[in-house]
DNA sequence: CAGGAAATTGAAAGCGCTTTGAAAATCGGG
DNA sequence: CCCGATTTTCAAAGCGCTTTCAATTTCCTG
């Protein structure tokens, strides 16, 4: 049933119906009725294509999705991140297209984006340090809003991020005020600009208790529960093995659990640990008191807000550059205790 | 740049530039080479939704993703499912649009693709046992590909599945053959039909092997680590408590482990657990030599697959449906051994 | 070199919708 | 009851592409 079909139906014009379903004022209160009741009886729904290309808006929003390529490897951080985004899209008539792509190809997806306009703006994934998206972003015209920075300047453009700085000086000085000075960093590949700002954030906190950052005590991996376990796992088997550890993810963090149980260290006790945590429906972090001390930050309430943003840009296109920074909760678990005797805490100062 | 444009650039006819661009034998190979270099030199695609409506076709797919409502979860399997499908679509030129919904508004969001033709067919995710949206989706007028069954028949419709089934019989019937007789099952909602068939497939196990069902040994739950924790620690203190566990997912395994190592027990010596493993990316079962003996079937292929069948069915939608069942491997790892001493498995037979 | 066949190009209609500009119907006031 | 103002409806153009059918050009053969 289409919009011929339909008008024909009623004995009206197209525009009429048209009209009439798209809620204009200059049609009478008693054929809306009538044309609203025929549609819902007939099913109809207007056809998405002919109605972008007579409106020129996709109704639809691109979200581009890099898969590693080094170990083909999906963020399940993305799944809740575009749970959220796609609740405003629904709310607000969108679709939601997903392009997933290795760093080859993506110069060659983003162009097409902007040409084919099959969408009407694009939310941005995964920035790096070194990135060469955003040239290429500002010059195909579609409005994007990246979730996270680019290295690099960061305005110019719209983007949502946490202030991974802070929360990781954050948690590196809770730890170092705890009398920790041995504070190892179990980081996510630190190509990406997330990872990169954290690891900024404990080298500062770390200077600032006059700690020096010592490299055998940071490591970079993706962030699978495998390499949380075997990065904590050759921690322990330093000459002189940190008393706490600062990870990237809940995913890291159960294996930095596994390695110290099989280790017989006592969380909170023997060894503390503070995770960074998205808060992703699968891994929810204990019940009223968390097993985890960590820095919560809820990835899917990201997605809700970068998506939120990205509608804003696109109805109004010429806006100044929207940019939304937000702070993590430093949440106050049972895996984070004072540094174990043996360092004497109590001597210093 | 629009066809019309690059048609008065080259001084050619719209039809005859379209026709170079797709390949149509009734153009010169001269015209095709310069309309393919002036293509390119002005980055011109053709626009989808014009492109679209010209043929009827959306060079789209849609997956609809249920968000279950109880505890507003997503689970990580889409990620890599999707993974898996999008190769796919990219090498087809398919676009893939995603849509998440709850229960409530399922049956009008089927409706809607159906009606407004924004997608040439849909992937159908997580069927349940009771689940009405098989009538539902063959009254619209779409392609489509179930992951999985539906409960009731298994005819009539496209479906990839795994051998759910067999594959808990098989693992059951091991652990079994190692003279466990007190064997868990530690399986997900039981309303998804996947669970309902593993669950089965367990108890017919069960049966070959003279072994009584104990409902205390069965739970159902949402697959999350912390569910396999508590699941487990529940069944540990039990009076009489299972010599092994049998797991849906790798996820849940991750808080099996941990509870085991937490009550001191040490896997495939004390416990045997075998794990479901959809080989997502974020966890994988260790190296070499799995830690987890597992029921491997990597639903990344099962994407790849499903994706495929589709665009198989899109192109000759009359053919007959199109079925496939996929057995699982067991993978023998470090996680199962014979059943501890008390039991005296010797004494039998 | 004529003439028909084959190869190549083009004009125009159509996909299903929105929207402009014009026409028809209705209304209110003298 | 008539006329201008106001509502309400409609015909037709246009969005950017494909595709049918017709026109033109090129090629080959006698």
């Amino acid at each position: 049933m289409n919009l011929r079909e339909l008008s024909q139906v009623l004995g009206l014009s197209q525009t009429t119906v048209s009209r009439a379903l798209n809620g204009y004022p200059e049609v009478s209160e008693a054929t809306r009725q009538k044309v609203a009741a025929a549609a819902r009886k007939h099913n109809y729904r207007p056809n998405t294509r002919a109605k972008g290309l007579a409106t020129g808006r996709a109704m639809a929003i691109g979200h581009v999705i890099p898969v590693s390529s080094q170990h083909e490897v999906v963020n399940p951080v993305f799944a809740d991140f575009i749970a959220g985004a796609g609740e405003i899209y629904a709310r607000h008539g969108y679709d939601m297209m997903l392009s997933l792509t290795g760093n080859r190809e993506e110069a060659r997806l983003y162009r097409d984006l902007g040409a084919k306009r099959s969408v009407d703006g694009i939310i941005v994934h995964a920035p790096r340090v070194e990135d060469d998206r955003l040239d290429l972003l500002q010059d195909i015209n579609l409005p994007f809003v990246v979730h996270g920075r680019f290295g690099g300047p960061t305005d110019g453009y719209n983007w949502l991020d946490m202030n991974n700085r802070r929360a990781f000086a954050r948690a590196t000085g809770f730890l170092a005020e705890l009398g920790h000075r041995r504070i190892a960093l179990i980081n996510g590949l630190e190509s990406m600009d997330f990872a990169a700002r954290r690891r900024d954030g404990y080298l500062e906190a770390l200077n600032n208790h006059a700690l020096s950052p010592d490299p055998a005590l940071m490591v970079s991996h993706e962030m699978t529960e495998f390499n949380g376990y075997d990065a904590t796992l050759a921690l322990l088997d330093l000459p002189c093995p940190p008393t706490a550890l600062l990870t990237s993810s809940m995913i890291s963090a159960l294996g930095v659990r596994r390695a110290c149980h099989e280790r017989g260290l006592v969380m909170g006790r023997d060894i503390s640990l503070i995770s960074h945590d998205d808060d992703l429906s699968y891994f929810r972090n204990g019940g009223r008191v968390p097993d985890f001390t960590s820095l919560r930050s809820p990835v899917r309430d990201h997605g809700r807000r970068a998506a939120e943003m990205l509608l804003r840009v696109i109805d109004d296109p010429d806006s100044t550059p929207i940019t939304e920074l937000l702070e993590a909760e430093l949440q106050i678990g049972l895996s984070t205790g004072p540094a174990p005797a043996p360092l004497r805490p109590a001597r210093q100062g």
